[in-house]
RNA sequence: UCCUCCUUAGCUCAGUUGGUUAGAGCACAUGACUGUUAAUCAUGGGGUCCUUGGUUCAAGCCCAAGAGGGGGAGCCA
């Protein structure tokens, strides 16, 4: 006999159901009792909106009713009645209730109020029950699901990039290492040093910090490609924007130059923003309520101009501002910011990495709107970006958005052969290594390019959450793993 | 990793110039209430004042070190 006989909130909110006899199962927000009648808000995850069960003490029981406390979890069995109160059309009405599983109000941590982020953050086990956190999880699972759509829908294939990888090729940063060896006592070379190929893969591994190398040797083949998937960093970052353990997208496409990168990362950006604002109302205009209530307590001159959804709907509608790294560096060289010495780093010559302040000035007050940088100086960026004409910049891009920063960080690659090794030689890339990748550009070499999206960085902007701990269930950041 | 701020009840926070028995709201318990919307009203229980050491007649308050957390920066997505 199947258990799951039940009707999900979402749809019973969504259809008529005055008079059908239902089972309802989810956890209890808040009861409100009195002598004659009972009110349970009942949720079940599946919409954000809670629906109201009706208890007649002569028909439950007074234990049943004393354990339906806040964070229990109920089966509900009864009729779909129009609603006495206000607050709601329908509600149901209890011919039985069944405890699930008692949570004990003295222990249980969660109360029908206000917690603090950092206090939920704390219990990651238990925020999922919140409102907030169910909004944020619904419309990561609304965002994921519309990369793999756009995607699909434009014929670019999915592909699984290895997790382990054996080179930290792209020099991304501090890399997790991967082995079965015993730690207290590895086996040694001749020479003192650890003897990797006595480990299992017989040779030095780590988790992946990129899958764009696999992902170009891919697109070599399949044309149009895509890869989704989680990306480890064992940088000793401490931010709101970085986590050690993240999901990243990076498309790869053959027969695409710079420009139809940048073509291509503006829309699908647009897209997936408002594929959340089409499928996730109820949880976003909730998320918007609340980032306004945040606003509030803000200093004046930290708050947004815009709500949460005018800003997406602003991004989703307007064209994304395009310049060079040579234009930015001559508004930010003229600007007032910089003249009045308002900048902790002056920008004062061409060939400098700009620092976060400099991108905010860009996106937040000069253009007020997402940003495409371009064409970037060679010496800040990776071996495989395209060289350009002039000799001095490659053919990079940077998305940067309100708030965020970063997302998008990508680029029209080097093909030709020559030129691509020589800048490994320059930046010690060692060639011998990567004669895998080496060879995609010996064998039937084409212009190609790619970008790599912080998927926590996206669902951020979109939910207007500022801790990107607060948009991955159980985030990994230095001397955090434990759930 | 650097700078900076914070740590008092289950949660959010107040606590004056160092002074005797550390408070509030919410939560919880009990009771009241004929339909509530984070229900309301009354009563009650609840404290390692982050830890360790120091100064002092006296420390939640001052000093030092450590732990945990927030914000900013760097690295990046």
């Amino acid at each position: 006999m199947a258990f799951n006989k039940r009707i999900k909130i979402k749809a019973l909110l969504e259809d008529d159901h005055l008079g059908q006899s239902v089972t309802v199962m989810g956890w209890v927000r808040t009861k409100r009792s009195n002598k004659n009648v009972s009110f349970i808000a009942i949720n079940d995850g599946s919409t954000i909106k809670n629906f109201q069960v009706v208890a007649d003490p002569n028909q439950i029981s007074e234990d049943i009713l004393k354990k339906a406390s806040t964070g229990a979890c109920l089966k509900v069995q009864g009729q779909i009645v129009a609603s006495q109160g206000s607050g709601q059309s329908s509600e149901l009405v209890a011919q039985n209730i069944e405890i699930l599983g008692e949570a004990d109000p003295d222990t249980y941590p969660l109360q029908p109020k206000k917690h603090s982020l950092e206090f939920l953050r704390e219990i990651a086990h238990l925020r999922i029950r919140t409102n907030t956190f169910g909004a944020v999880f619904r419309v990561r699972h609304a965002l994921a699901f519309a990369v793999h759509k756009y995607f699909n829908d434009k014929g670019f294939f999915y592909i699984h990039t290895p997790i382990i990888t054996a080179s930290d090729a792209e020099g991304a940063g501090e890399t997790f290492k991967v082995t079965t060896l015993d730690l207290k006592n590895p086996p040694k070379t001749e020479d003192g040093k650890i003897d990797f190929k006595a480990d299992f893969f017989e040779r030095e591994t780590n988790l992946t910090v990129s899958g764009q190398l696999e992902g170009e040797l891919a697109a070599m083949g399949l044309g149009e490609i895509y890869t989704f998937g989680p990306t480890f960093r064992a940088e000793n970052s401490n931010t709101a924007r970085h986590l050690a353990e993240f999901w990243m997208i990076e498309p790869e496409m053959a027969f695409y130059d710079a420009e139809d990168n940048q073509n291509l990362a503006e829309e699908f950006l647009k897209y997936v923003i408002s594929y959340a604002l089409e499928n996730c109302k109820d949880d976003l205009d909730f998320l918007d309520k609340r980032a306004a209530e945040e606003e509030v307590s803000k200093p004046a001159d930290q708050r947004n101009e815009l709500g949460l959804l005018d800003r997406l709907k602003f991004v989703a509608e307007n064209e994304f501002q395009r310049l060079t790294y040579t234009e930015a560096i001559e508004i930010l060289k003229n600007s007032n910011q910089n003249k009045k010495k308002k900048f902790q780093y002056l920008v004062e010559k061409w060939g400098v990495d700009l620092q976060s302040e400099h991108e905010r000035y860009l996106v937040e007050k000069h253009f007020k709107k997402p940003v495409i940088l371009t064409d970037y100086p060679k010496e800040i960026k990776a071996f495989y970006m395209r060289q350009n004409e002039d000799g001095k910049t490659v053919a990079a891009m940077d998305i940067l958005f309100p708030g965020i920063g970063e997302i998008v960080g990508g680029s029209q690659r080097e093909e030709r052969l020559e030129l691509l090794v020589n800048r490994m030689k320059e930046m010690h890339i060692p060639t011998e290594e990567m004669w895998w990748y080496l060879d995609t550009r010996r064998f039937g070499a084409t212009p190609h390019a790619g970008f790599g999206l912080g998927f926590e960085r996206l669902v951020q902007f979109v939910t207007g959450m500022g801790n990107i701990r607060d948009v991955i269930a159980f985030p990994r950041t230095p001397g955090h793993a434990e759930f």
